[in-house]
DNA sequence: ACAGGCTATGTTAACGATAACATAAACAGG
DNA sequence: CCTGTTTATGTTATCGTTAACATAGCCTGT
């Protein structure tokens, strides 16, 4: 490794080229106007120099970093990875650059994150969900760049809105079983409202189930959110000793319902044949399971393919008014409810 | 939402609390000398005017930005982002931030992304693998910062390594089949070299298989690489057609692994009865799946905590030679090769 | 041939913070 | 009580780029 001299600036350039850093400068940027010979020349000292642009001080003295900041609450989840690639994808012809950061659905370190986020000076954030803590909501209102809410659509909104109602999508699916004919059906779900989606989720279910007269007090809640395979399993054994007669479960998320059917599986429990099982994500494992899982899309690459482009319509001023663009799902009957 | 007038200072807080912006500078930092008073009357000066601290102000002064650059193939895959989880929590109490990055497998995008990070200045860089174009490579070499590659143990490093053989470890993979009396034994895989890990692992498995005196022909290419599930269960199909004595499978990751199983079910084809499968990267799934499917641990988490710690004892000048850190993966035996 | 417009380039100052240096006041030790 | 050290604060210049303005040369149409 060479000794780390200081790396080499515009203006070594510049003289490297027999220019002013001035054109250095706008050699670098693809719209304006140098001369053909000239931008080669300083394209071709840069290179010999190792010059790096330095979007730090461009960002300053422009006062545009390029960053889109986003936050969702786990890095781990196929779901709100689909978001940041449709909005990756959407960001990046523009030379939008996303800063991402995960909240392990905890608003107070969403709170955090916000703050970190906000002196970086991004051109617009997005977050996951219409629930933040006082003090995120009113550094979001007074960020003075685009917010947009996903996943989730708020009753009051901070700005923009890119989401579904969780609860009505929840409502669809009880209503389906309900038309087959069932009545007995149960929830499982985590057991606090560290994940608000899932709460309104369980929410959702518990309102649809009154709606159509039912009990709606068969209700699983275990581990800590966001609860994936393990805990489904650990749910559906639960059930399974203490609410024998269950026609049907509705799973706060496909990962759990598929933990609940390995445990049917275990312990030889027919599916659907004696229950049925239902999830919600329409993860890649929902298709591929035997049987395969009735489940509800959400069209996750959607939400951030929409969002990228609201932000860029905002951006351009072609879009002034706060959006509410509302996503909705589809429920996928597949072989766990026949 | 108000009119976006420009926001604040450190100049206007500096006024308002009737100190210098210096003293206003030093207030926001943790360790330098201000009294309690003159710092609760600045804070308070802050808050009331909306202050937001300007992090590219400062990382062009200080020559400090605070971000460790990190790319990884792809977003949506658990054992990658618990390798960034790794990270953020070893780099989030000295105030780094991650700057992520996904390249789609593609070591064109990989440079581009590289490029990108490298003109925003940060830290230190973490790359997923050691293979790289050869400009990043250049790139990275000229960087002037830490370099850490990750997930493989490159044979020409560019600076630091966390990593594992995924040669070897499919090879242990192997010789325990055949301790266990094994022969026909086939490998399911993406059917491109975009995935150099996956080829690495493919290619253990014919060295392995070679240096025990078997056929190591038994080789199904399914889809571009990242393979999922889905190819998986395609692989599967076309296996139990074209060789149907074949004992055991290795695939290059338990989403493959399990997809072929569910092909398994499909069919009727007893597993381990008949057929015994593994995988690669003790994904969640893979413990849960029934059968539990056996497979290679290559502690995720652990790469990127001691990427982690690897960067702060750099940074601090701690650490001056490059470190190659070897992290030896378990071979997990579950039901599905019993 | 000349006003008016366009193209390619240069000059100056500024973005908002802080490193480096300077200093007044408070304090400690003999 | 005086020197030497520490603590709290201020002053100045600068990080590397680019917005804003300026200008020289060239083209176009009449």
């Amino acid at each position: 490794m060479s000794i780390a001299r200081k790396s080499p600036t515009m203006a070594d350039v510049a003289r490297q080229a027999g220019v002013s850093p001035m054109t250095v400068s706008r050699a670098f940027k693809t719209d304006s106007s140098v001369s053909h010979a000239t931008r080669d020349a300083i394209l071709k000292a840069a290179d010999a120099l190792g010059y790096v642009f330095d979007s730090t001080a461009s960002s300053l003295r422009s006062q545009k970093t390029d960053f889109i900041a986003v936050t969702i609450p786990s890095i781990n989840n196929a779901n709100f990875a689909e978001t940041v690639r449709g909005l990756a994808e959407g960001l990046k012809p523009r030379g939008l650059q996303i800063l991402l950061g995960y909240t392990d659905y905890d608003m107070a370190e969403e709170e955090r994150l916000i703050e970190q986020f906000l002196r970086r000076r991004p051109e617009a954030i997005v977050v996951t969900g219409g629930r933040h803590t006082p003090r995120a909501r009113r550094m979001l209102e007074n960020a003075g760049i685009p917010v947009i809410e996903t996943w989730d659509l708020p009753e009051t909104p901070i700005g923009h809105v890119v989401g579904f109602s969780n609860a009505s999508a929840v409502r669809d699916m009880v209503d389906h079983f309900v038309a087959k004919g069932l009545t007995r059906i149960a929830f499982i779900g985590g057991d606090t409202t560290r994940d608000t989606r899932g709460a309104d989720r369980r929410a959702g279910f518990i309102a649809a189930m009154q709606a159509q007269g039912l009990d709606a007090t068969r209700l699983i809640a275990v581990g800590v959110p966001p609860i994936s395979m393990r805990e489904g399993a650990e749910a559906m054994g639960r059930l399974l000793e203490t609410l024998q007669d269950t026609q049907a479960v509705i799973c706060v998320s496909d990962l759990s319902a598929f933990g609940a059917l390995t445990e049917c599986q275990r312990r030889g429990v027919d599916v659907p044949g004696r229950l049925w099982i239902a999830g919600f994500g329409d993860y890649e494992i929902a298709g591929i399971a035997v049987p395969a899982l009735t489940t509800i899309n959400p069209f996750p690459r959607d939400i951030g393919a929409r969002a990228a482009r609201l932000i860029l319509d905002v951006l351009d001023g072609q879009q002034v008014a706060p959006a509410r663009i509302v996503i909705s799902p589809e429920l996928l009957i597949r072989k766990s409810t026949f």
